[in-house]
DNA sequence: GAATACATATCAAGTATTTGATATACATCA
DNA sequence: TGATGTATATCAAATACTTGATATGTATTC
């Protein structure tokens, strides 16, 4: 029987599709949320995102923090420059690699991240608060194995 | 005791940080998968959510498609005139709402919205394929938890 | 029924991000 | 040791998306 190109609107969205909406709007949640959360402190998430990062790993570099903030290189480097800028950190040549540029942290920097985890932490407990440990776990798990299947384990 | 500013740069991340990143990471991998596989077909992500939306939702107006597909209805206004400039959908205004402008697939469209889900759905797969119905169930139910817990439930 | 509130569509401008390309320097191994 | 590969930093252009503002028309409410 010929169906004649005849079109079945109504039909429900392919589980695919409707989990991978749930998926975006967590995610676009938890982005609004904690930019709100930064906007009175002068920083942009992905600045926040940085400076974070670069706490943890005082003396890396603009590739590799880009890496560890899931951006382009390019895209950081904008952040980078905005946040020496704001002289909230300092790019210095490397000793033996000329080529490649340390980062770290100013204290005004340092004051600035201080500033703006008390704004951004709240938020992530919002969050972090309505799941037992167990829960957090098992969602973490999840979105790996989700992350896995895509990009090739 | 005074700490005298002195940071402790090696602690691990916050919590709340980390499961932020591992979710931002799955949405990117799923973005990045769909995108590939649109590119061949000739349309963006954006264009194939919306076109999949008006098929499920014919003659629904273009603010009403931004919300299902979770952009602006400005952004949602640059896809729809690019998907009516390639003839893909027609836009018709309403007839008791001059103000309203219906928006409706074409023959065009529907062959071209076939196409890429010949394309995405087996992206799809390949991340619904790894988990059980259940697992897929839970990490539905745990997402929405997280978007109630930000936006209010 | 005049006023207030909403919703749509759209323009304009600003911001963010990506893709593509280039220059430099180290690393390796044939 | 010179060719190839890899990594950094960066410029430039294109793309995507957001915020702000406006015009128009419906719905509501006092």
């Amino acid at each position: 029987m010929e169906t004649q190109g005849l079109r079945s609107p109504s039909m429900s969205p392919p589980a695919g599709q409707r989990i991978g909406m749930v998926l975006k709007r967590a995610e676009q949640a938890l982005q609004r949320a904690k930019s709100a959360a930064l906007k009175p402190v002068g920083l942009t998430l992905a600045q926040y995102v940085a400076l974070a990062e670069l706490d943890r790993q005082p003396g890396i570099t603009g590739a590799a923090l880009a890496r560890a903030s899931l951006v382009t290189p390019q895209a950081m480097m904008v952040v980078l420059k905005s946040l020496e800028e704001q002289g909230l950190i300092v790019r210095s040549p490397h000793p033996r690699h000329p080529n490649v540029l340390e980062l770290h942290i100013t204290d005004a920097g340092y004051e600035a991240l201080e500033a703006a985890r008390h704004r951004v932490e709240p938020v992530e407990r919002r969050v972090t608060d309505t799941f037992s440990p167990e829960e957090l776990d098992v969602l973490g798990a999840l979105l790996t194995q989700w992350t896995e299947a895509l990009d090739g384990d």
